[in-house]
DNA sequence: GTAATATAACTAATAAGATTAGCTTTGTCA
DNA sequence: TGACAAAGCTAATCTTATTAGTTATATTAC
């Protein structure tokens, strides 16, 4: 069909996801990403939607591998210790994959983006199994899920942002503030 | 001097923060500020340093107006109550300023920045206050600022973008989710 | 009062990026 | 073997940021 077989959507995105890791969220160009997969710019559109396609690709693919990797990581665990695994696995993703999760929460959201929507309920509803594992349910687990999310994602984004000094270990502040919201809620 | 005279960096940063909130990050262009201060987009250049310079301004209007309304909502308080306060009043400022938030977050960050980092510790301080005022010192105190702060933050900016589904009142979620880690430093 | 100066506006031009239109090549299949 | 569709390409357009160089005018010095 085409001059170079082999280029497709989940190339183009895994290498978006590899430029937007490497070099932030800035460098990320439809130029510069048509050079790391060999092509011209206007080729990339054969493929993706244009720069609001890309980063509809992108959200969806932070929000699967999420998901995935929580899911992963709680089997056969439960309770408390489950929940820190949780909130670990959630910071360690994050610190993994700054500009994806970053560029990932700039992205576009429609309400009918069923496959988007889908993957962050995913996410969502694997902490609120665990919580109920807890014995919590109802209307406070998913206070507690947004809570916990809230935590890490904001502890998270400020820390790769530079926003706390440099005085105090993080990885110590998020074990105590982990900790401190799980007491909390046991009461 | 000039052919309009009562253009400045004041006048332009002020634009720059109601285009921002009214329109969104992606709003945000010289070519637009330049229409809405009235001049052509390189006379900008005469009182600000490119865009990264008023991403800069931004950033610094931004943390010196939190601090500024964080100092004023806890004169004469103190205790568990002045931290609610707290928590309440960073919330309501970044629902007030969604764009100049976001955007201030994007904004560089070189370690050489007093002004910037002074208006960014000045939120932190005053927050340590309050702790201290609860009978908390040390690295502790700290660990207590950076999660609070990493709670609100991260749970406004996840309100904002839409990222909680619709289902539960946030305003209720978010009570709970303050009171409940304000209970678990308490224990 | 007038001339010199500095400031701040302007126009014009350049470069980077996203995007569209339209052309070309080539694998697949009838 | 020839038609077709897919996927690449070039060329062109539009938006944005930025720089260079010019012009107009308020202030200041005389």
């Amino acid at each position: 069909m085409p001059r170079k077989t082999g280029l497709n959507r989940e190339t183009i995105v895994e290498a978006a996801v590899e430029l937007v890791n490497r070099e932030g969220v800035g460098a990320l160009t439809l130029h510069r990403l048509a050079a790391h997969v060999g092509v011209r710019p206007p080729s990339l559109y054969n493929h993706i939607h244009g720069m609001p396609g890309l980063l509809r690709e992108l959200a969806l693919f932070n929000a699967r591998q999420l998901a995935e990797q929580m899911g992963r990581a709680v089997i056969g665990q439960s309770g408390a210790p489950a929940l820190e695994k949780l909130a670990n696995v959630y910071r360690a993703y994050i610190k993994a994959n700054p500009g994806l999760y970053w560029i990932s929460l700039s992205a576009p959201q429609p309400e009918d983006d069923i496959e988007l929507i889908e993957a962050q309920q995913d996410i969502i509803q694997i902490a609120l199994l665990v919580i109920e594992s807890l014995g919590y349910q109802g209307e406070q687990a998913l206070h507690i899920v947004r809570g916990l999310q809230s935590l890490v994602h904001g502890f998270t984004t400020l820390e790769n942002l530079g926003g706390f000094g440099l005085e105090l270990d993080c990885e110590v502040s998020f074990q105590y503030i982990v900790s401190t919201f799980i007491r909390g809620i046991s009461h």
